[in-house]
DNA sequence: AATGTCATTCAAAGCGCTTTGAAAGCCTTT
DNA sequence: AAAGGCTTTCAAAGCGCTTTGAATGACATT
C-alpha cells in the first residue's frame, strides 16, 4: 500500500492525501478525517527511505564505532549511554544507527555520512584529547554533540561533561583527609580526555596538601575487571603500597576488591577504595548504603540530555552551541576509612 | 556532487556512470578507468536514500529494542553480542538500526521497519517461551534470525543458540562429582527461554543423581550484580544453606562472591560457585587461572555466526532455516572445590 | 453582473539513484 | 554491399514521497 494506492482509493491527488497525512492546514477537516480513516483502514505508512529521499531529512541519528574503539560498544558504559539517548530518540521519531568503521577511516565515514545522507547528526563518543573528529564534523557541517570535551580541539562545539577534574579532586581531598598519603590513581586509558581531567584533579589536591605523586601509584590503561585486579595486586606488593586506591568505574573497581581480598585485606579497613560510578543498571553500586564510596553521575541521564541537544541543534543548526557541565555527587559507601595506624 | 553532476562532468549518460562504479561487464575498460578516477577525485558516493529506493534495499539490518526490556541494551552481554553483530555488518557494508519501541508495540514496530523499508531484515535478541515475535515476522516475511530459541513458537526459523540444558546440567554434575547436594540455582528471568532450558538441565542432573530439587534454593531474576548478591545473602542465611551456587552470569556471579566474602566465607571452599561466561570483553574470568569455574562460550562469537546467518537469508530468503546449536565448554577456575566435611 | 477573496484541491516537478529497452558504431560474415 | 552480431553508450521510466504553483469553486463585495 503506497500513497499513489490510498489516493486512488480515496478518489484524491496524493498531493491532498500526503498534506492530511502531514497535519496541514490547507486540508478540508472532513476530508482528512476520510484520509486518517483510510490509512489506518489500510494500514498504510509512508515509505521511509521516499519520504527521505524528499526531504532530505532521514530522522536517523548515528554512532560511528571505530574498529579499534569497537571497545567502546563493548564497555558496559556505553550501553547505559546509548540506552538514554535511544529513549529520547523513540520519543522523537528518530531512529538510531550504528556504523561500524575499519580503523582511520573515522574522517571518510562522516564525510560518507554526510554525502549520502545517511543520518541527520552524530554523536560523538569517548573523545580524546585533540579529537580531530570535532574538525572534521564543524567543517562538513554535519550537526553534533559530543559526549565529553577535547581538550585543545579549538573550535566551539556542544558537549555534555561531567566535571571530571572537580570531581576526582574531591575525592582525593575525601580520602586525604581520612589521612591517606599514599594515594593510587588506576585511570583508563589517558589519551582520553576524561582520564586526564581527572589525573589533574588528584594531582592537584595532592599538590595542594604538599603530597608528592609517585608515578609508581598511577596507572592507566582501558577499564577491564581484570585491568583493576591485576594493577591492584601489583601495587599491593610494592615495598610501600597504597591505602587507597581511586578507580576510574565500577569493573575496574570490582576488579580492585577482588585483587584486595585475595591479599587477605578488608577493603575499607587495610584498604580504602572510591570509584567513579556512572550508575550502570546491571552494576549498581549497591542497594541502600553503596558498596563503594564513589563520585556519581549517570551516564544514562548523560544520554538523555545529549541526544536532546542534538536534535534541537538539527531542528536549527545556526544555535550556538551548548555546554552543559554536570557536577557528580560524592557518596559514601562502606569502601573507605581512616588510614589504618601502623604497627 | 551527486551522479547528475559527475556523469556532466565526465560527458557520459548517468547510466554508464552508475555502471562503471557498480562494476557492470558493458562498460569499456578505458571508460570504467576514467569514472573511477573522477569518482574519487569528487569525493563522489551515491546517495543511499536514492539507492535505497531504487533498488529496494536498505543495506541496513535493525534491532528492535523494546522500552521495557531496555535493560536489554544496557546489560553488558547485548554490548559484546551486538559488536560482534557490527563487525560483520561492517565487512558486508551494512548498517545497524535500533528502533527504539514503546511496550506493547512490538509487532506494529515490525510491521513498519517492513512497510517503510527500514531494514532488509532483524535479529531478535532475548527471546522469551512462546516468543509472539517470530510468528509475526514469518508472518511478515521479513527475513530475521534469532539468537536463541523460543520453545513453542511452532514455526521453522533460523537460530543459534548454546546448549543451556546440556551446560548447565554439566556444570550441575561437576558440583555433584564433587559431593555438594544443597546446590542454589541463581537464574536469568524465567520468561526467557534460556532460563528455562537452565533449569532444565539442573533438574535433570538432580534427578538422576537422586537429590530432590528445593525450591528455596532456585532463585530467578534479572541477572545484576545486586541481584546475585541479595540471593546469596539470603540463601546463605537459611538454616540449611547452599554448599555450591550456579550462577546465570558474570555480573550476578560478581554479586554471588560478594555476598559470601561478606559473610566471611571463603569461595571454593565453603561456598562454591560456577557462573556462566560469556566471555565479555570488559568482564573476563581472570586472566590465566579462571576466577570462576563457568560453562563458557563466546556471545561475541554468537554475534557474529548471527550476522552471516542473517546476510544470507537476505541474500536468499528461499533458503531453508538454519540451525545452529553451540556447546559451551566447561573450564576449572579457583571458585569451586568438595563440599566442605560438616564440623 | 463583474470582481476579489478565500478555502480546497490538483497536476506536475523534483529528490538521486537503478534499470529497461533502444540506438549507435564497428566488425565480421555471406 | 548488405545483413547480422558485438560492444558500448544512452534516453527515459520508475522507486514513493513532498512541495510548488496553478486551478477550481464558493462566497462576499462593489
Amino acid at each position: 500500500m503506497n500513497l499513489k494506492q490510498l489516493s486512488e482509493i480515496l478518489g484524491l491527488s496524493q498531493t491532498t492525501v500526503s498534506r492530511a497525512l502531514n497535519g496541514y492546514p490547507e486540508v478540508n477537516a472532513e476530508t482528512r478525517e476520510r484520509v486518517e480513516a483510510a490509512a489506518r483502514k489500510h494500514n498504510y505508512s509512508p515509505n521511509r527511505r521516499a519520504t527521505s529521499l524528499a526531504t532530505g531529512r532521514s530522522m536517523t541519528i548515528g554512532h560511528v564505532i571505530p574498529a579499534s574503539t569497537q571497545h567502546e560498544m563493548v564497555n558496559p558504559i556505553f550501553g547505559d549511554f546509548v540506552a538514554g539517548a535511544a529513549g529520547v530518540y523513540g520519543e522523537e521519531g528518530y531512529d538510531m544507527l550504528f556504523s561500524h568503521v575499519t580503523d582511520g577511516d573515522e574522517e571518510r565515514a562522516y564525510t560518507d555520512l554526510k554525502r549520502k545522507g545517511t543520518v541527520d547528526g552524530v554523536i560523538v563518543q569517548g573523545p580524546k584529547v585533540n579529537d580531530a573528529r570535532i574538525e572534521v564534523l564543524t567543517r562538513l557541517g554535519l550537526p553534533f554533540v559530543v559526549h565529553g570535551r577535547s581538550s585543545g580541539a579549538g573550535q566551539d562545539y556542544s558537549w555534555v561533561d561531567v566535571n571530571n577534574r572537580r570531581s576526582f579532586k574531591r575525592a582525593t581531598e575525601f580520602l586525604l583527609d581520612l589521612g591517606h598519603r599514599r594515594i593510587a590513581l588506576i585511570n583508563g586509558l589517558e589519551d582520553m580526555d576524561f582520564a586526564q581531567r581527572r589525573r589533574a584533579g588528584y594531582l592537584e589536591a595532592l599538590a595542594e596538601r604538599g603530597v608528592t605523586p609517585d608515578q609508581a601509584l598511577m596507572r592507566s590503561a582501558e577499564m577491564t575487571e581484570v585491568y583493576g585486579h591485576h594493577e591492584t595486586r601489583d601495587m599491593l606488593a610494592l615495598s610501600d603500597p597504597p591505602t587507597a586506591i581511586l578507580a576510574a568505574s565500577m569493573i575496574s573497581a570490582i576488579g580492585v576488591r577482588r585483587a584486595i581480598e585475595e591479599a587477605g585485606l578488608t577493603i575499607g579497613k587495610d584498604v580504602s577504595v572510591i570509584t567513579h560510578d556512572d550508575e550502570l543498571s546491571y552494576l549498581r553500586n549497591g542497594q541502600d548504603v553503596p558498596i563503594f564510596t564513589a563520585t556519581r553521575s549517570s551516564v544514562h541521564q548523560a544520554g538523555r540530555v545529549l541526544a536532546e541537544m542534538l536534535l534541537r541543534r538539527i531542528e536549527d543548526p545556526s544555535v550556538v552551541p551548548e555546554q552543559i557541565l554536570l557536577e557528580a555527587e560524592l557518596v559514601v559507601g562502606r569502601s573507605t576509612g581512616p588510614v589504618p595506624t601502623g604497627d
